[in-house]
DNA sequence: GTTAGCATGTAAGGAGTTACATGATTTT
DNA sequence: AAAATCATGTAACTCCTTACATGCTAAC
């Protein structure tokens, strides 16, 4: 289900896309970007660029501009990295929203078009949906002596997938231009969040 | 030690000490509790029982009651098993806490004594707090052009965390017997939040 | 009688962590 | 001068996934 791999390649990419950078500026940013959980190691980093630099999606940057004295090695994008990127930004289907590889993907949003964030949006949403109904599904089945945390465990799962839920049916409708809200999921009359995020 | 391996076997151990129950239907429910993500393959649960009966973990039920005709194994608690769910849930610091072992700890949170669980809601949610923290402080310092959806994103990872604090705190609230009421949730700038938490 | 779901496993391999190593530069 | 932090890497290992392989039983 769904290749986790690449994923430290895609967000690699994406921030060389946005300009030059050395390892451990690479490492930092990336622990900021999907750093809601375990902190990026060093051990698989260099290692990725290493990989990186033999598929010559990046290259070294010749010390042009002697800003630092420090030892220290820059990357940036060849033509091969940028178009991987693109292509990689482009693809719709399971891989754009599972769980790890859509909060990337949404990091850079900016590089593709609505056409594209729609379908990876709308994707995600349906994925998180069907997720909802397997649960209930199984809860109806599974139903009897419930432990009190369990329950609330469960409970508290269920309410942050519904989040998740309205936060991209708000993103997405943003993305059409329409006023937020639809999509039968109210709870908020006004709600100042979901951002304008109209398209550029 | 910080071992996130062992995450299978505590929640093996914990499914088993509500009793027997054979691998299937231990994927099945194992899927439905951890499952707001992947799902659990038998790659990896079947090695993982065969490992815990080395272990003497877990011993095969002799078929007593032949309820079904079907070929299955069905598993059970041994004394030392028992008594390494006990001491797993007992363990109060980092390995209780950290993002996917918490899950589990919680849903068995019934096994053990308030005081423990105290111990473990604090813990996390000083965790979490440090971790809203830290990125209040990056954001500060990396601040100049951010992207829209950059910021989107942003902004959405730390409204979820802040929820999840609030949600320890009225848990944190309801055992020890006070009406609910906030500790520090919010927009706080810098708050350590409280939790002495000592431990290794 | 054939499909769908139950039930158990193994082998190969990917992705990332930990621990180990090293050294330069900036701050106190 | 010491401590902190910047900066880059390697080797061993762990955990888990994918893909493969097998066979039973219930339902249609």
């Amino acid at each position: 289900m769904a290749r986790r791999g690449d994923t430290i390649e895609l967000a690699v990419l994406g921030l060389l896309h946005e300009g030059p950078m050395h390892g451990y500026e690479l490492r930092k940013r990336l622990n900021l970007m999907l750093g809601w959980g375990r902190l990026l190691s060093y051990g698989s980093l260099y290692p990725a660029l290493k990989k990186m630099l033999r598929g010559s999606l990046i290259s070294e940057v010749g010390a042009t501009a002697v800003t630092s004295r420090r030892q220290r090695i820059t990357y940036q994008l060849t033509d091969a990295g940028r178009a991987e990127f693109e292509r990689l930004m482009s693809e719709v289907g399971p891989a754009a929203w599972e769980d790890d590889n859509f909060d990337i993907r949404f990091r850079f949003f900016s590089s593709t078009d609505m056409e594209i964030r729609l379908r990876v949006l709308e994707g995600r949403r349906s994925r998180l949906q069907e997720r909802l109904d397997r649960v209930q599904r199984e809860l109806a089945m599974t139903q009897k002596e419930v432990d009190r945390y369990a329950a609330e465990l469960q409970r508290h799962g269920v309410e942050s997938v519904e989040r998740e839920v309205r936060w991209l049916s708000e993103l997405i409708n943003a993305e059409r231009g329409t006023p937020t809200d639809q999509t039968g999921s109210q709870t908020s009359p006004t709600r100042p969040s979901a951002a304008p995020v109209t398209n550029d």
